[in-house]
Formats: C-alpha cells, sequence, structure tokens
DNA sequence: TTTATGTGATAGTATTACTATCTTCGCATT
DNA sequence: AATGCGAAGATAGTAATACTATCACATAAA
C-alpha cells in the first residue's frame, strides 16, 4: 500500500504556492537535491534556475530568499513526521511500545515505508534534516519567524511525542524538553557517526539500530515511573 | 583569584597568528562581538574592518575567510570548557559529583568563575557557542576540517567527559555519545529556552537550574549501574 | 643601515542577492 | 474571433559579498 500524502504549508513561507503549478513543484524538488548536493551555504537561487532551465527571477516570485525555501522544506519534513508517527502509533496499545516506535522512525532513514509524496523525497528530505535543520531557526529572526509560526509543526511534532511520554509517566516533569532533545539527538548522533565519529560509540557507517538503542535506553530510563 | 589562561591553537586555523600583534586581537575581540551582534549570515570582514578602523585586506592577513575565524573562536571555546572541566574536578573523588559538576558547568553562564582571557569573554563566546556553535561543523567539508584537525577540542571535551562518566559506570557502552549530547543539549536547550520555548518545559528565563535538573536526571538515570 | 615584518591604502573581479520591466504564451471568457 | 488575464521567459541593472593583488610606509630587529 502507498498512502499519499498532502500536508498544508504554512502561507507565509512563499510568495506564490509552490503546489499549484509545474515550476513551483520543480523548483521545491530539484532545491531540496540542489542543497543536500551543494549544502545550503553554496546553493544559489542562480544556480537552482540553471538546473531547471528558468530564471533566477523566476524563483523568486515563488520564495522571498532560499532561507525561506529551507524552512518549506524543513517544516515539510516535520509534518512528514508527525504524520508518520501519528500513523504509526495508532492503535499501538501501550504506550511503551509507541515510544519504541517513535524512536525508530526519529532515527530509521525513511526508505519505502509505504509514505510517498509527489515531489518531495522523503529520504532527501531526511537528509536535509541533518546537514540543515538547525540552521532554519539558528538566525536572529528566529522570533520573527516564530511569530509567523513557520515552527509549528516542530512544535506539534514534539507536543505529539510529548503527549506519549506523559501517557507512558504523567509525573515527569520534562516532555517537551525530552520530545525535542531526542528528535535533536536522533539527527546529532546520526551526523557524528558520518562525520565526527570520535563523538559517538559507533564505529561504522549503517549504525542505526545502535543509535535507536542509545536514545531509547536513554529515554527510557530517564521517564521511568519511582 | 584569577586565572589568566593561555589556549594553544591549531595553527591550521590562521594564515597569521592574530595572538602575536594587536591588530590580530582586535580582530578576534571584535569579531566575537560583531558575530554576536549581527549574527553570522550577516556578519562580513568588511563591517569588521570599520568597526575596528582597519581594512578588509588586513583582516584577511589572519583568516582566510569568516568561517576560519568562527571555528577559532568555537575552538577556542571548546577548549575553554576542557580547562574549566579538567579544573574544576580536580580533587573531586567522587564520579557522581563530578558529573554534576560538568552539567552545571554546560549549562551555566560562565560569569565571574576566576577563569579571565585576555581578549576572549567567556560570556560572549558562549552565546556564539549557543547560536552559532553547530554551523562549524555542519558544512560540507566537514571531513577535510577533520582531518586538519580541527575539532579536535571538542572531542577532547567529550573524551574527557566519557572518562568520567565510565569511571561513573565502566559497563555504560555509550559514554560517547552521551558526552557529546549533553554538549549539545545543554545549547539547545538553552536556545530554545529563549527562542522557542514551546520546545522545552521551561516558561520564563532564567531557568538555568531547571535546564540543570533535566540534564542531570536524564544523565543519571541513563548511566545508572543494573 | 639594511632588511624584514606588519599595516594601510587603493583597486579590481567574480559572485551573490536581489529588483524591475517588458514581452510572450496559453487559456478562459465574452 | 477577439479580449483579457496570469504564468513564465528574457533581459537588465544594482548593491553587497567574498575575495585577490599591488604598492607604499613605518617600525623594529639584524
Amino acid at each position: 500500500m502507498e498512502l499519499e500524502i498532502k500536508i498544508k504549508m504554512n502561507e507565509k513561507l512563499f510568495l506564490r504556492n509552490p503546489e499549484e503549478t509545474a515550476l513551483g513543484k520543480k523548483i521545491v524538488h530539484s532545491g531540496l537535491l540542489l542543497i543536500n548536493k551543494l549544502g545550503f551555504e553554496n546553493f544559489t537561487f542562480r544556480k537552482l534556475a540553471t538546473e531547471i532551465e528558468t530564471t533566477e527571477a523566476g524563483i523568486y516570485r515563488y520564495f522571498e530568499n532560499k532561507h525561506r525555501l529551507l524552512i518549506y522544506l524543513i517544516t515539510w519534513y516535520w509534518s512528514y513526521l508527525e504524520y508518520k508517527v501519528v500513523f504509526n502509533i495508532n492503535n499501538i496499545p501501550d504506550a511503551a511500545q509507541k515510544l519504541r516506535t517513535i524512536v525508530r522512525i526519529l532515527v530509521e532513514d525513511p526508505g519505502k515505508d509505504g509514505f510517498t509524496s509527489e515531489y518531495i523525497s522523503e529520504q532527501d528530505v531526511y537528509q536535509l534534516a541533518i546537514w540543515e535543520g538547525s540552521k532554519s531557526y539558528l538566525t536572529r529572526h528566529v522570533s520573527k519567524d516564530n511569530q509567523d509560526q513557520l515552527f509549528k509543526p516542530y512544535k506539534d511534532l514534539c507536543a505529539r511525542i510529548a503527549t506519549v511520554i506523559l501517557e507512558y509517566n504523567p509525573s515527569y516533569p520534562f516532555a517537551h524538553s525530552m520530545a525535542s532533545t531526542i528528535v535533536e539527538i536522533a539527527h546529532s548522533q546520526k551526523f557524528f557517526l558520518e562525520n565526527l565519529p570520535a563523538l559517538t560509540d559507533f564505529s561504522t557507517d549503517n549504525q542505526d539500530q545502535k543509535i535507536i538503542q542509545f536514545i531509547q535506553s536513554l529515554l527510557f530510563s530517564a521517564i521511568q515511573p519511582q
């Protein structure tokens, strides 16, 4: 079974909705690939325009600047993740089992998981989240962007996870911090594993299982009721 | 008592050693302040040159580009942190007490703590680490930079913390990941608290004690021997 | 006194990050 | 069949960024 997912994006993210036109979809689709290829710092709208054979001005009609495109992609990822979490923990009665599933979702590469989207590749957007995710909020305009609700999907995801943590242990006092912690750590440990392995205890590639073990043990021991 | 600390910097970080000249010190000193003021993306060597009344070319004689200056400042911070950790856990016999001290050091603003340095403000470099720290390694040239040993101070700090974790529980299998985790989380939770509080359980400013509690409980419950 | 070194001054280039305008194409309405 | 509209293409231009190069000058070490 494949589930076509459709995510409602915050309108402040774009000047013209990229989902509504062929060019818009190409900007988002190829923008994602090109940022992953070049890194966000080296990515420019000019390079993207060349890639998809349009003009710089054409891209600026959709996105104010490249940072807005980054937030667009990253918040798509947060929304997608929340969707995936909700779908996967649905009908699981046990809170512990839900949490184990959540950690697995956070760490495992989203391969063939039954979800697809039209022009955003889950695999690629996951790589983007690992490499560029924190750059979406580590700016001087984070408060302004926050007022525009740009980070709502991230907050929603964490609130969702926090709810399950509280289901497991209603008296745990740091459910939201723990939620954002495991999301952040999933990304940073994956990055470190691949690029700065001395900061981890995982020696070779493809050590997802060990990262899952690390985060699950960290999570469950912390939230264990007395 | 004030301890004047002197940190040996990796020579690959600069073209000319900024510690050896008045201009070099001004570049580092005012560079730190200006990055904190403008944010790394908006910071340019031209603006810094105007600020300290020299020329752009003058700054390029010391640092290849602004990213190298960032790594210079951030690795100074890692080295400073390791120094502070070593100094503060010295003569503490109890591993648990050492770890509590380490977490406190990671989270608390470095105010008047007995350490000073000539032209780098601990307070400011701590703010820099919170806002821009991860940008030092989240680049496409992270592996190349790593080969040049640029991240050695971060690795040393984590190795140091990992050693204490293993002192507390020699059979804990994720000592290095746990070390990098608490360092990263200290920064991200402080950032979230100030800028995206919905991602935390800390409502107002100056909630260092609560963050310390959160990280300490997370750490100790995870590494508790069976 | 020579020489090296640090700094200042000036200039120049390719690229980046936009903004503006004008045209054209395709499609829907009248 | 004529009209109008919006999406997209084509072109141009500007200020700022990220550098590199060169020459001159001052000072301090040899």
